[in-house]
DNA sequence: GGTTGCATGTAAAACGTTACATGATTTT
DNA sequence: AAAATCATGTAACGTTTTACATGCAACC
């Protein structure tokens, strides 16, 4: 089976500990969304196609007094994430609309350049601010395992850098 | 007819200058693509939709000795760019492979995150290389628009700053 | 005469989001 | 009793990529 990088989101989230559908659903949208998005319209599926492949196993959970389906990685499962860490990355990129608009500003008003610049800064201080909430939410560093903790660093500098030039750039356009 | 942001790549390219589809994707190609990718998949089912909706108008080039046709925007279309320019954004994402990597490297071995890390820093150094050539090739910003000039200072600042980021941490990982 | 580049276009597949359907349990 | 949350799942839709088909023109 063909596997893609939304597999090993599911792979990855799994190999921190075992989860249900709707756990890794919720746990992509506090960490990976920011880089790796995931929907009910792939999580579910891609946990049926993963069990199938024997990368992944289910187990209906008896201590829960709800229907719920706790997987966990198979030992090829944990394999292939290994194998996945390990390989060369394909997958970068990006799609912003507000940069669009700063490319294109020439054929709008003479402040257009300006304006897309500012919502742009204004979208990365947001991110910023989010992040640092989840920062302070997960209680500091000190229970953050260091790949999830280096990643969330990296995210704060980055919106801030980029607020901190769109609106730099901003100011040098008046 | 519903527009969708690649929509608006292509009008804002006429905007700039009338072109064909092919000149379109190439301009893509060393522009736009860093953030908005355009494939002859969309691009000449775009152009046939625009003609329809009454926003851009093509010409067969008689100037050409090939079979050629040059799509310019017609005044709906120019208005229509114009409102986008000046309307909020929506979209803003990125899909980073050696980001998800950094994030799961707890399940690798202990190098795993310096390795991430590493490769997003060589990739963005390449990328910030990419987009200094294309910046020399301009015969630097004086024939350049402003929109243009700015989205490309950007595009080298965001890919030094990562590139540095990336190898500072990957420094005091070991 | 062969290769590269210009130019238009489509079909199929892959990828992803949105919205909905369903129903149980927990909280207010 | 109502509302929120947990939990699983699918269908429809829209988007994007990939690969191919076609043919002429320019260049070597």
């Amino acid at each position: 089976m063909e596997l893609n990088p939304t597999s090993y989101v599911i792979l990855g989230m799994l190999g921190m500990h075992p989860m249900c559908g709707y756990e890794i659903k919720a746990f992509v949208d506090k960490s990976t969304r920011f880089f790796w998005a995931a929907s009910y319209g792939q999580i579910y599926p891609e946990l049926r196609r993963l069990t199938e492949a024997g990368l992944i196993e289910g187990e209906a959970d008896a201590d829960s007094s709800r229907r719920r389906i706790e997987f966990s990685l198979t030992r090829a499962g944990r394999a292939e994430l290994g194998r996945w860490l390990a390989a060369p990355s394909a997958v970068q990129e990006m799609r912003d609309e507000n940069l669009l608009k700063l490319f294109f500003s020439d054929a709008g008003g003479p402040e257009a350049g300006r304006v897309a610049l500012e919502a742009k800064a204004a979208r990365h201080r947001e991110e910023a601010a989010e992040l640092r909430r989840i920062e302070s939410a997960a209680g500091s560093h000190e229970d953050m395992r260091p790949g999830p903790a280096a990643t969330l660093r990296f995210g704060i500098a980055f919106n801030d850098f980029i607020a901190d030039w769109c609106e730099k750039e901003a100011k040098e356009e008046r």
